[in-house]
DNA sequence: AACTTTTTTTAGTCTTAACTAAAATTTGAC
DNA sequence: GTCAAATTTTAGTTAAGACTAAAAAAAGTT
């Protein structure tokens, strides 16, 4: 198993892949440009490269999308991983709230060390979860099934559990906070309008009402749902 | 409220509108184009006539898909109130299977008059659901929210009930009898594999490992959500 | 059956997204 | 600081999907 070096441009390009086609379908040209900052046109050329690589990390196609090929794939879980151990880093060890990490560690991802990775995680007891509840993968580059199911998907009378948020924008970041909207929140369900699709949900002592805005970016547990560890 | 005519092709559009737009988003042309049998210069015409009548049926924007209005919605959902009334009658009544109903149903769902439909609501007692488990439109055309989920998303340890199958093919509405899934049926799920999406679950005492072909097209709703009713 | 209206198709055009190649910029190495 | 490699942009081309208009076919009417 060899260690190719990576550029900057290259993982961070394998990462946005990797967060838009997670769930299964391929990732457009004009997508991919949109989130990194790009021109279509400069996307297309890196996909060219990335596609010829030896080994390929993407299956390439042109003008039907791209995919992750299974180094690309690997390669891609080593940036989150090193992604989210940093944001735990800075929150745990270095007392930054959930807002402030994200641009922090966009930039430290791409430099540390493995043996600083391996510093981190274990200072801070082989985390699974970054501040935001996001899955951190494992040293293996394993990456578990995510159990999780949006907050729009709760209906009145059940209850849940927070386990991920799924945000980066800091003012969204703080309106969650100052809902009580964070991992290991424990919700509950009063009632559901379908015409504005809007939930009315009790935190704690707390009534709010949410709207897609914000249902479709908290992810819960269900209560009742089995879960390992 | 006036009680516009429509024939049996723009009863047809209206109603693939609905089916591929009650989710929210916009259909193309081209998806439509399939559904329909048709070539796109077909749709186009069709959605420009459409967008025309008075009151308009669709919203439509050239190179940007469409979408019904109140007015195209509520002529949508009545002629699946015929639909789902006929297939109701044909299996209770004149002893059809479930699979043998929506062929007859989509030539007859075009020709019935209003009287028609009263009687066979009545004679069946104003059902709410289909042989398949789809909601019937109330007579005012109303249509409660539906709850269901796929049954993809239901994880080992949980168990829930079948509400509803997305399914026309004889052959699999056949296959997905002899495995007991129709509505109403209790299962259970035992295991899931993240790798393949596989799940394996127990319906009375047989137990099934299904791929994501027959997860997807099976509704369920989980134990322990509230319902009304 | 002839006529009218509705719907579909054919053929060619336009729009949007994506692509290529060349030039400019940025990054990294010495 | 200079050179080489990597990346991005600009500008122009191509591909896929959608559109228009005219003709053909189908359905409905008298």
């Amino acid at each position: 198993m060899k260690k190719p070096i990576a550029t900057q441009s290259v993982q961070d390009y394998l990462k946005h892949i990797y967060e838009l086609t997670e769930h299964g379908s391929s990732a457009s040209t004009g997508a991919l440009a949109q989130r990194l900052n790009v021109k279509p046109a400069s996307v297309t050329g890196m996909l060219r490269k990335l596609a010829a690589e030896d080994p390929p990390l993407v299956e390439y196609q042109k003008h039907q999308g791209v995919m992750l090929t299974a180094d690309g794939r690997r390669a891609a879980l080593e940036v989150i991983r090193h992604h989210r151990l940093i944001e735990a880093w800075l929150v745990q060890s270095l007392g930054y709230s959930w807002d402030e990490v994200h641009e922090e560690a966009e930039r430290l991802e791409h430099v540390i060390s493995e043996e600083f990775e391996r510093r981190i995680d274990a200072a801070l007891g082989h985390p699974t979860r970054d501040p935001h509840g996001e899955i951190i993968p494992g040293a293996d580059l394993s990456m578990p099934e995510d159990e999780s199911m949006p907050l729009s998907a709760l209906r009145p009378g059940r209850s849940a559990t927070v386990l991920r948020v799924l945000a980066r924008d800091p003012n969204l970041l703080r309106h969650l906070d100052s809902l009580g909207l964070t991992p290991g929140a424990r919700i509950e369900a009063l009632d559901y309008s379908p015409f504005d699709n809007n939930l009315t949900i009790r935190v704690g002592e707390k009534m709010h009402v949410l709207g897609l805005n914000i249902t479709t970016k908290v992810f819960v547990r269900f209560d009742g749902e089995s879960h390992k560890d």
